[in-house]
DNA sequence: GAAGAAATGGAACAAAGTGGGATTTCTCAG
DNA sequence: CTGAGAAATCCCACTTTGTTCCATTTCTTC
């Protein structure tokens, strides 16, 4: 299971080195796309495959189908680490997730998302101050099931 | 499979280099035709074909039918990289997709579109409304107890 | 504190992208 | 039918980018 926090950097090449103890659970080939909050999110390819499943095949004249694959397609991206765990961010990414210098791997679960460590602290802060607002809300949704069909 | 994306430039006399990943999986002989939302798309002989399921066989009276088939393959053009993997879009098609200086190649599976890179940036921006719903399928799939696969 | 493993940075090499110029083809006018 | 001009194509060389490999530094563990 992926957990912790681990901090990195990129250096002038784009390169970075993934962390150990994701590394091991992930494998050497992961698939790298767009997550929230200008965050990345890398997962597995097994994982990756088997989201694509149901998306593949739909006509493309239909407008939501392209627009889904434009996405998770054409945002996403098949990486391969080097011999010593680095990988290179596509340059898109890095722009999408204002990747500068400093970077922080997240493991959530069953993926790992990745942010630029400025953005991060900022996003922190701002969710340790509304920590206990969120966690209430999150359990009064789950005590009326009626409302969690809601979903923007 | 076609994923990612990657940008490129049109020189002054009008010729593109198509990203090398994309080329060793199309070839050097690919179709170009009008796509949606003004952008262009790039297939590879064989999926020409594929790609226009949906559109055919259907009945003829339906003037969507014919009027989406004029569109695909009345604006299509079949062209061939040089020795350097460079091509030129043709003039009709550059007008179309408004393309000026740089543009951006997206891997969509079985085919690449080809935007204008200040369009498509507009665009994603609007696209990046939808990630949340998108990105939540992704993580919820991965967060299935059912669904793991259990990794040594 | 020493030995091994891992991370980091840099240098060298290879590959791809870019631009310019020369040659060929095409078009249109004389 | 022929020649001039423009456009397209080909080819070569330079620049930039990406990749791999190696050496040094840092961290872990015993």
């Amino acid at each position: 299971m992926l957990i912790g926090q681990f901090e990195g950097k990129v250096d002038n090449k784009g390169r970075s080195a993934f962390p150990k103890k994701f590394r091991e659970i992930l494998g050497e080939k992961i698939i790298i796309t767009l997550g929230y909050e200008n965050s990345l999110i890398t997962v597995s390819e097994e994982n990756w495959k088997s989201l694509l499943e149901g998306t593949e095949g739909r006509p493309f004249i239909q407008s939501e189908t392209r627009e889904t694959q434009r996405f998770l397609l054409g945002g996403a991206s098949f990486v391969e680490l080097d011999s010593k765990g680095r990988f290179i961010i596509p340059a898109y990414l890095r722009e999408f997730a204002k990747v500068e210098d400093e970077i922080v791997f997240l493991g959530l679960s069953r993926y790992v998302e990745i942010w630029d460590k400025k953005h991060w602290i900022g996003y922190r802060a701002n969710l340790e101050k509304n920590i206990d607002r969120i966690s209430q809300r999150l359990v009064d949704k789950n005590d009326h099931p009626t409302e969690i069909k809601v979903k923007k």
